[in-house]
RNA sequence: GCCCCCAUCGUCUAGCGGCCCAGGACAUCGCCCUCUCACGGCGAAGACACCGGUUCAAAUCCGGUUGGGGGUACCA
């Protein structure tokens, strides 16, 4: 009797976005919480947007954050169709019905009509709605616009009096008035699709929906759901409108403030977990401590009345420092699962890994891990450990080479290395102490250059790790490599 | 225009009348570690939008102002 049933319903109309997986995630966070059931349908009403490869973004975007769903596309369940546009037949049916009830009539306006209306309205102070003008058309004029070719709309009659309260789970009770707030609107358009506010009631109360959780943009037309919803004797789910997600500028979160699309996070290198446990977090606290909640936590400790009535700004530095930390939890063997189709793609390894190349990726990850944000960062990090012909980054050149003695400190590396039974601090480091005496300089002055010879760059891991890595072969023809480079400069 | 929602550090937030001259996290800055960069450790700076009430006592309750967001479609 009690079960909870939720569901994510998105539009085909384009990739799924973080405030959508953001809905979704809530909804099967509560679902989880309380062993009900999450529903995924899709809402293809809109014939002129909808696309089938939206849909499967969509799907492929729910699979990435491991979110599951108990019914809906590719799954089925014993409340379907679950595409809004296999549904027709209901949206008529209990169009229909409404009518018979005298709740919902034809309207002949047109748009051009309605909109010079609508400004007329505005011009006057007053608030938007239908005036009604179709509600007592007779038989006859009926049929004289039908002649004319007007293909009618139908609309809801909505209440004349009295107010339409929300008691939502998050805000509280909020109270629309029904004259002022509850327009005559449109059910079914006249190409024959149900509207957004009819279709969602219908498949709701159809589909048992016992929560609805959804963004707060839906919050004002609530109070017309509720009596589509009084109006067919459904009973009324409850309601919990979740806060906005904000860009930098406090406008809404959109594409113009970079990535927003979650496949796209995805491919930047974002790990699943990070990017729940971020979302989790925009609109949601636990406590005054916990910040990292893996998702069996958060399962258990998520719930409504914790969630923040306040819109929150999206923080991608946040969500990469969140990365950063899943990345160093990971183990060497699951790190390098998720970096080899980045590796792969940049050409550093084929498709079969052998063992022994494998140690070698589990070497280098060891070192890289504590130094990602990304996954996709471990590409250009670990280029010099794959190929010998990589560039010097000029900054790099600029700042070390140009110091005195670069080239006998380089001949002095070089000896120390091919001299030392095995390249690591242990063996490499009083040799290089010695240097430092002799050449008068600090550490670092040796380190740098010798950095920057092997790997092209100024940044590093530690460089006793990288020389162990490349070998003494790689090392000693990199720094022949760079001497050559350094006279030809000069 | 009309209606609805919201308001604590730059950002996400804790706080649900006294424990708060407001706590945590990210970001910022400084120090330590150190061959660079990270990681890690320590520390600093940083907020109750404003104005009125209610109360012995308000970030917390009420009203207003301002600001932000949303809705007002034959989009969802």
């Amino acid at each position: 009797m009690n079960t909870v049933r939720v569901r994510f319903a998105p539009s085909p109309t384009g990739y799924l976005h973080v405030g959508g997986a953001r809905t979704a995630l809530f909804n099967w966070l509560f679902a989880r919480q309380h062993g009900g059931v999450f529903v995924l349908r899709i809402e293809d009403t809109d014939l002129a947007r909808s696309t089938e490869e939206s849909t499967q973004a969509i799907l492929d975007s729910l699979q990435y954050l491991g979110l599951d769903w108990d019914e809906g596309p590719k799954k089925g369940g014993s409340f379907g169709p679950y595409f809004q546009s296999e549904r027709l037949e209901l949206y008529k049916k209990y169009a229909n019905q409404l009518m018979e009830m005298g709740r919902a009539y034809k309207c002949y306006c047109t748009p051009e009509e309605l909109d010079k209306k609508r400004e007329e309205q505005i011009k006057r102070g007053e608030g938007t709605h239908y005036d009604r003008h179709c509600l007592h058309l007779s038989e006859e004029e009926k049929a004289r616009l039908e002649e004319e070719g007007r293909i009618p709309v139908i609309r809801f009659k909505s209440l004349d009096e009295g107010v339409t309260e929300v008691d939502d789970l998050i805000r509280g009770l909020v109270r629309f008035d029904n004259v002022a707030q509850v327009d005559d609107f449109v059910i079914m358009k006249s190409d024959g699709m149900p509207t957004y506010n009819f279709a969602v009631v219908i498949d709701d109360a159809l589909m048992q929906i016992s929560h609805v959780i959804r963004g707060e943009d839906h919050l004002s037309n609530t109070p017309k759901q509720i009596q589509i919803y009084q109006a067919l004797g459904f009973p009324v789910p409850k309601f919990a409108h979740i806060p906005m997600i904000l860009g930098p500028d406090r406008a809404l979160l959109s594409k113009r403030h970079g990535a927003t699309s979650v496949m796209q996070f995805k491919e930047n290198g974002y790990l699943s977990p990070a990017m729940v446990n971020y979302l989790a977090l925009l609109g949601w606290s636990y406590d005054d401590s916990q910040t990292i909640f893996p998702i069996p936590e958060l399962v258990e400790k998520f719930s409504l009345d914790k969630v923040s009535k306040n819109p929150a700004v999206f923080d991608i530095q946040k969500l990469d420092w969140m990365n950063g930390v899943y990345i160093r939890e990971l183990s060497l063997d699951d790190l390098f699962t998720e970096v080899k189709p980045f590796w792969q793609k940049a050409g550093f390894i084929p498709e079969e890994v052998s063992s022994e190349l494998k140690d070698y990726c589990l070497r280098i990850l060891k070192e890289l891990q504590p130094r990602m944000k990304l996954l996709s960062e471990s590409v250009e990090a670990a280029r010099y450990f794959f190929t010998d012909d990589f560039a010097y980054k000029p900054e790099a050149v600029a700042k070390v080479f140009s110091k005195p003695q670069t080239e006998e400190i380089l001949r002095y590396a070089a000896d120390a290395v091919a001299g030392a039974p095995e390249l690591d601090e242990e063996h490499l480091k009083p040799v290089f102490q010695a240097g430092l005496e002799k050449f008068g300089v600090k550490m670092g002055d040796l380190m740098q250059p010798l950095r920057v010879a092997v790997t092209g760059t100024n940044v590093s891991p530690g460089l006793y790790e990288v020389l162990a890595l490349l070998g003494r072969d790689r090392v000693l023809k990199r720094i022949d490599r760079t001497l050559n480079m350094l006279k030809e400069r000069s």
